[in-house]
DNA sequence: TATTGTTATACTCTATAACTATA
DNA sequence: TATAGTTATAGAGTATAACAATA
């Protein structure tokens, strides 16, 4: 397989990297490193399986939420913080989806500008049917973990996000305007 | 903070699926659940570090592999199976690297099909530019964890990806025909 | 004035198929 | 025939700005 090949061409990047590069410290950048190419694994298995069913990623992931919310639905502004997704691009993804069927929009009673989403009956069935071979597949992807390694890589992930989300800022950094790219 | 309301939400959502959903393994969802969301927070960071340079992940990937490989470049289709990307991806991304300034394309003496991927001393710069910035803030990024916990991260990481690959075909399933979306 | 959502736009990434030129 | 790369196209994700309706 090319996996192997590629692990070990990671793995000497950055070790050859090391000595070279101020500022590095190799167990931070091989924690990255796994922590994006973990994913990109993950993602390209389950897109494939996504994409069977017309969905996406950040569609599934609205429609859980939503049935696993209120009967009343979310307001867009509400998927849009918890999805970390803009409001522009949250009308688009509710509007693939109530063009599908399987959501529409409520306008809120109590403010007129907001709308709820809503899962519809169609929508409804499509996770009943998705939702246990969405989870078997879960299982069957980390077979090979323990309970315990389970509970400690959860538990590592969340100081990972506590420890990024408390140092983003100190991490930005003013890029050096002779590369800087026009943006507008 | 927003991210607070979010780690809270996904829990709550996580912990009121499990009884409902027949295939559920509470631990697996975690960890998946785990992994999207740490690169989701990684990447938004990173990207618009990146963007600063016009960059991208997949751009600062491949110039990465270039300045830490042979001289003489990377063959695209090398590249295309390190980065997990087609062949017509390649094609696109290099002609933005080359147009750019930062890579210049080399036909292979030896298999005139080939054509080898070299940064060029504009490249090089930029990179020399960038790296450090780009390590300081992953070092940054992750200060509050050990190297303990990194190297437990790291290690798990990689029995996940193992997992992952050995599961990929298993954890496969064919669609419902009802759902199912024509493609082509 | 501030907020919710929409529209418009543009760029990136991904996926697929048809094509060329070499081997 | 098979392989390396290109072209063309379409869908999904993301980012920004201008806008309408409502608060």
């Amino acid at each position: 397989m090319g996996e192997d090949r590629r692990e070990a061409f990671y793995r000497d990047r950055v070790r050859s990297c090391a000595p070279r590069c101020p500022g590095f410290d190799r167990l931070s950048v091989e924690t990255t490193f796994g922590i994006l190419h973990t994913y990109d694994l993950f993602h390209q298995i389950m897109s494939r399986n996504l994409a069977e069913y017309g969905l996406s990623k950040s569609t599934l992931n609205i429609l859980m939420l939503l049935k696993h919310g209120e009967a009343e639905g979310m307001l867009l502004r509400d998927l849009g913080e918890l999805l970390l997704v803009s409001k522009a691009n949250i009308t688009g993804l509710i509007d693939h989806l109530e063009q599908k069927g399987y959501v529409t929009r409520v306008v809120d009673s109590h403010d007129r500008r907001a709308r709820f989403a809503r899962l519809t009956k169609q929508g409804e069935e499509l996770l009943d049917r998705y939702a246990p071979i969405h989870y078997r597949s879960i299982g069957e992807l980390l077979k090979d973990l323990t309970d315990e390694e389970k509970e400690t890589l959860i538990s590592l992930l969340q100081k990972t996000r506590g420890s990024l989300t408390a140092h983003a800022s100190a991490a930005s950094f003013q890029a050096d305007p002779q590369y800087q790219v026009a943006r507008g």
